[in-house]
DNA sequence: AAAACACTTGAATAGTTGCTCAAATGTTCA
DNA sequence: TGAACATTTGAGCAACTATTCAAGTGTTTT
């Protein structure tokens, strides 16, 4: 006899990849510091360099990872680049993730 | 002037390496698999091995990972040994992550 | 137009990671 | 006791990753 998938494992299923790729990128300490000093508030780039303490350079690598990745956006003003947040879910998972740690 | 700090920004920065590690951990696929076979019940290494599809021996170097991270807990009976979650937050954590990757 | 500024990009490198193979541990059963 | 079984462990290796440095792009200012 074989065991009917409720939905929530279907999706897991389907999904499990996108996952992890999505914990790959949350997984690495300055791209978090990025995204964490970026729920604060908007950003330029040389703002989050000082915030995080590296390099411009390792910062806009890390920038484009998290841009591909749409979790956050750029915005052109002059020859400044502002981040923002682009996805409400990242809160979210911080806070499962908080709530983890913490214990 | 200086910006007091909300409590959850203080929390955020004094946990923000653990979640990295956390994520680190979620981040790979094999060991996604095996939380997500989990979520439906415990498993002896070898079930857990047929299902992800991989080597024992891979799975079991994985195991100690997600143990070590207190993700999963053993349960010995006879020579095999039985995994089952070990932390309410996984499911919860998926949840927000499958809510970022479906849409 | 040239200098200054903000950021991006590519190459090089050092460090990390996940898998496989082989050997070791520990348990059950004849 | 010894063979069979389930799992763990360690070494080795190939692939990947995050940072730095140097050079490049594009914008503003003088």
């Amino acid at each position: 006899m074989q065991k009917e998938k409720n939905n929530r494992e279907m999706e897991i299923d389907d999904y499990i990849e996108d996952m992890a790729d999505l914990f790959k990128i949350l997984g690495d300490v300055t791209r978090t510091k990025i995204l964490s000093v970026l729920e604060k508030g908007e950003l330029n780039v040389s703002s989050i360099s000082d915030l995080v303490g590296l390099q411009i350079s390792a910062i806009s690598h890390q920038l484009r990872v998290l841009r591909q990745a749409k979790l956050i956006k750029p915005r052109k003003v002059g020859k400044e680049v502002f981040y923002s947040l682009d996805d409400e879910h990242v809160s979210l998972i911080f806070n499962c993730a908080l709530a983890h740690v913490k214990e």
